[in-house]
RNA sequence: CGGGGAGUGGCGCAGUUGGUAGCGUGCCUGGUUUGGGACCAGGAGGCCGGGGGUUCAAGUCCCCCCUCCCCGACCA
């Protein structure tokens, strides 16, 4: 296929679009793939949605092989499904909601676990029917608070979504395997670096799940990895390691102090460190050493509004996203002013554990973070102005209402499987595998007859790759300072012929030639045959929309040879203008 | 939603104390040029994000709203 670019519907940027900061959406943009439509949403023109298809292709050809079947549902659905399990308001702003004339609620879908998991209750009934494994490739709406960096966090993108169903554990540990192995297969074939790691479920609900990350910059998830062993993790889901207890019994009482002008454990440590009667002989005190109480409000799903206590080692911050996840689906929300006054026995810079937990004063839930050891000692509020308590153990003078992972992960924090240190880095989310369990199916009445004639709820696994995000995380790893660069397997056209020479000379003839030759092999080649275009532009261009292979007919032709390209490797050599076509199709795919 | 920045031809930008809306690029016509975003000449293209106000007069001043970008919050 021939791909004209003097008719192509094509316009390239010569200046890098204001509103564009991440390398992809810039390029995408200014290449002319992509144009923005609305807040949040894309418009795919010809080059890009070829580029498009092509990775659309390969992730349809890796469900296939491992045996998925795939389906097409509406985007708009109605109210009722997810009602039913609770994500109609779980879902909160997120959901795009609509009406039809007769005000009947309908939503726009943000992920298909209802329906496909209605679909197969619709049809199937018997555990001989399983495994069963369904996609399908659908574009997904979400009212994102804040969409970015174009193609990166749309409002509206395309994601291939599939689901498993199967009568019990093992045969979802098998149908989440194979999905996962599939996805190995998948981010390999599209040319994209990945780090699998373990992450929380957050709104989806269901226990294990993991998710593809590609490390980059301009990432929104932060991971972890071991820099010895194969832990890896987003830094929601770090456990780090329960810690072992701490014999308490020589330790001395615990003793309140005036520590006056002390708000923040900074000037608080500092006190303790030039004051005769607080200094420590054998050390000097620092900020691990004390305790850190964080009052936040839990807002939810159904609008109830609770505060929450966290104690956390002083020298660590309470990490709100790990702290969310794990109170999913509630939302964290600020503590405010008013909600202090409301609350007396909480004062303000001075908050301590014996006045938190739902048995003391306050009555608020308290949450130790699990770092915390059964018998350490604590310099922690005391909950009166000006008033610190020093040597406070947990285990013999305040307990909590449950452990949580709430302290910050930094890079260096030791690995919860070999203890050797942590890398941290940011990545973008180009996939996600959950082992669902029984959550919808159970909401939603899906159950099969086993061999012995019993009702058994189907357990189910849900698996997304973000496809149009995809492109971009593409663009964003295979980009230089000129330009695209695609891998061969997605990029738009497998080669670009630029014509270099005078108007009217052979070398426009040798060009076309070579896009015929090229194209009878089954090639798709973009040819630029525009008129009064200056070779300056040429080059500019066919750079920046980055085919893998740049083919210049130029004023080698004379001497019956072309110049042919390699635009990842950055090589290029003088071909005889007959082989040419040989030569290119034998180029490896890089 | 909080903080910061910004909306002026397709793209990038200027626009002074309020007084005829400009430049570069891209686009059209003609000519010259042709291996790294050429040159000359002549053109087309703007509800100055939207709505209210102040004023003889608003791109410019005031109020409200919308949108975009960055950081945070949120988010599969």
């Amino acid at each position: 296929m021939i791909l004209r670019m003097s008719t192509m519907f094509l316009r390239t940027l010569r200046d890098d679009p204001v509103d564009a900061e991440v390398p992809s959406h810039r390029l995408l943009v200014r290449a002319g793939y992509i144009r923005r439509a609305a807040p949040g949403g894309y418009t795919w023109l010809p080059l890009g949605l070829r580029t498009l298809n092509r990775v659309e292709a390969i992730i349809r050809e890796e469900m296939d092989a491992i045996g998925a079947q795939e389906v097409h549902f509406p985007a708009m659905l109605p109210r009722e499904p997810y009602e039913t399990t609770g994500r109609w308001t779980d879902y909160g702003p997120n959901l795009f909601r609509l009406q039809d004339r007769r005000g009947v609620d309908y939503l726009l879908g943000p992920t298909h676990e209802e329906m496909f998991t209605l679909l197969v209750k619709d049809l199937y009934s018997s555990y001989k029917d399983l495994p069963l494994w369904l996609y399908q490739i659908q574009t997904k709406f979400r009212d994102e608070a804040r969409p970015r960096a174009g193609l990166l966090r749309g409002r509206e993108f395309l994601m291939k979504d599939s689901y498993s169903f199967d009568i019990d554990q093992d045969g979802l540990q098998r149908s989440y395997d194979a999905h996962r192995a599939a996805y190995l297969r998948t981010f390999d074939r599209l040319g994209l670096p990945y780090a699998v790691v373990s992450a929380m479920s957050g709104a989806m609900g269901g226990s294990a799940s993991e998710e593809f990350l590609f490390p980059c910059e301009s990432g929104e998830d932060t991971f972890v990895s071991c820099t010895k062993c194969d832990y890896a993790a987003n830094t929601e889901a770090v456990r780090v390691g329960e810690p072992s207890k701490i014999d308490f019994a020589s330790f001395a009482a615990a003793v309140v102090h005036d520590t006056p002008a002390t708000p923040t454990i900074a000037t608080l440590v500092d006190l303790f460190n030039t004051r005769a009667d607080l200094k420590r002989s054998d050390r000097a005190w620092h900020a691990g050493d004390t305790l850190k109480n964080v009052v936040v409000n839990l807002r939810h799903p159904d609008g109830r509004i609770e505060p929450l206590a966290v104690g956390v080692p002083g020298d660590r911050d309470v990490d709100l996203k790990r702290l969310e996840a794990q109170v999913a689906p509630a939302e964290i929300v600020d503590f405010t002013e008013e909600d202090f006054a409301k609350n007396k026995n909480l004062v303000k810079g001075y908050i301590g554990p014996t006045a938190l937990g739902e048995k003391n004063a306050s009555g608020i839930r308290y949450l130790l973070d699990r770092s915390i050891a059964i018998g350490s000692a604590w310099i922690t509020g005391a909950n009166a102005p000006g008033k610190h308590v020093a040597g406070l153990v947990y285990g013999r003078d305040f307990s909590c209402d449950g452990i949580v992972d709430a302290a910050d992960v930094r890079d260096g924090d030791p690995c919860p499987k070999c203890n050797a240190k942590l890398h941290i880095r940011r990545g973008i989310e180009i996939g996600h595998v959950f082992q669902l369990g029984r959550k919808y199916a159970e909401a939603l009445g899906l159950t099969v007859l086993d061999q012995n004639g019993k009702t058994q709820v189907v357990t189910m696994g849900s698996y997304g790759i973000g496809v149009s995000r995809a492109v971009a995380a593409i663009a964003e790893a295979n980009h230089d300072e000129l330009g695209l660069k695609w891998p061969t397997a997605v990029s738009p056209a497998d080669a670009h012929i630029v014509i270099a020479g005078k108007p009217g000379d052979e070398t426009a003839g040798a060009g076309t030639q070579l896009a015929e030759e090229l194209s009878a092999k089954n090639m798709t080649v973009i040819l630029d045959d525009r008129k009064g275009v200056s070779p300056g532009v040429r080059f500019k261009d066919a750079e920046l929309i980055g085919t893998p292979r740049i083919i210049i007919a130029g004023r080698g032709v004379a001497a019956g040879v072309v110049e042919v390209r390699d635009r990842r490797a950055g090589t290029a050599s003088e071909i005889a203008l007959a082989d040419a076509a040989e030569f290119v199709a034998k180029m490896p795919a890089t």
